[in-house]
DNA sequence: CCGTATTTGTCCGTATGTATG
DNA sequence: ACATACATACGGACAAATACG
């Protein structure tokens, strides 16, 4: 155990507890989402193979989880394509996610306990204040940390990876109207709704409001792209 | 020949897929859902590999998939397992499912076409004539293609996916309560109003009567594994 | 249209880690 | 507890398919 270093690890990657199959696609899937390797491009298996200091088979491994989670898209004989979703698709998806979200908004309001309340309001309370200092970075931030609390407050960690695993796919829809000052009073009008639905404990009118939220979301999105974009 | 694509992305989508780490996730996928591999059980990669004669590497590859999809579970250096969901992650599963079916019922009443509302009428006929018949297996077939149907009336496939991946995860805790006719009888009568809401055309009371249906079979699920399983 | 280079697909060997007597 | 047997983990080699000049 000396001097022997089977794999010695130069390592430009944290080497989680995990096995290098799990790590590369964790990695890659952060590529992906920071948008890195943009949408359509195909994933040479030699490239990152000697990117991460890794033989092919992980890497293929790796590959094939992420074609299963809706990231890649794969061809046979050809290589893997990070998944170049059409805009049907992404209106498919959203509706999807609103029905999720809304599930989530009914879920949280028969669940949710006091402390978490407050902590709702104060988020929508602080993304107002970035709404009025023009703070679109501080505001993105806040809206995520918003809807996890959402989630959180329905106990069912099931729900949380479905949506996640929704969200993941829309990936390239996502953050692109946050210079719209317009758009996100309106969005915020939403948040405090549903998070007045959630406070009073009422599901039904929880969940429509968070169905809303989403078709809205979508109506935007579809605003943004419909133009460009079949 | 018109214009050809500058980067040549998912060229022409081929509808099937196939290549050999493809053919076994579906295969072991197969065996999984048929009951032929036990839930718990470990999953040797040379045995399969024998199995399908092929060497070990795609049924890795078959393996990480799976995992993705929540049919297998993985820890380094011991291997894949059938996945043993417990009570509680099915409760949460059908919760999640319960969402997802709802906002089905609730875009298949948005959607659905005249001609589909009378083969959906027809579908809760034929499986009240099973229960009279005591014909569980036919009441369980046309289960199946009623649920299927108001699935398509949705014209939303990314729906379509999402609901199939929950419904793969409680494989193990499906068709358990075939033998019982009282709940058959309740769950007819569910489907006759789930489907007489959608032939409304009415969205809430649609999305409230699969709703309830789903939460039902949970409930149902209860009495039957609540007793011996955590 | 053909030949060459590159990339994917598959298989196998070796090392490491785990279970077991 | 130790040694042995066995399964997984990863890397690498060869074959097949594709892309490109």
């Amino acid at each position: 155990m000396s001097e022997l270093q089977p794999r010695a690890a130069p390592a430009p990657l944290p080497l989680a507890a995990r096995s290098l199959p799990m790590v590369l696609r964790t990695e890659i899937e952060k590529l992906i989402l920071r948008g890195e390797l943009p949408t359509g491009e195909r994933l040479n298996e030699n490239f990152l193979a000697e990117r991460f200091k890794v033989s092919r088979g992980p890497v293929r491994e790796a590959f094939r989880a992420l074609v299963e989670a809706g990231l890649l898209e794969f061809v046979p004989n050809r290589g893997v394509f990070v998944r170049q979703i059409s805009l049907a698709e992404a209106i498919a998806t959203y509706e999807v996610r609103a029905g999720v979200f809304a599930h989530a908004g009914r879920l949280a309001a028969a669940r949710v306990q006091d402390g978490e309340i407050h902590r709702l309001r104060s988020f929508v309370e602080h993304m107002d204040e970035c709404i009025s200092r023009k703070d679109g970075a501080g505001y993105y931030a806040l809206n995520l940390q918003l809807h996890d609390q959402i989630l959180f407050a329905t106990r069912n960690s099931r729900l949380i990876t479905t949506y996640m695993g929704l969200i993941k796919e829309l990936h390239r829809f996502r953050a692109k109207n946050i210079d719209r000052p317009e758009h996100l009073r309106v969005s915020n009008a939403e948040h405090a709704e549903m998070v007045e639905a959630i406070a009073a404990r009422d599901e039904l009118r929880a969940y429509e409001a968070h169905y809303r939220h989403v078709m809205n979301a979508k109506g935007r999105v579809l605003e943004v792209f419909g133009k460009r974009d079949a």
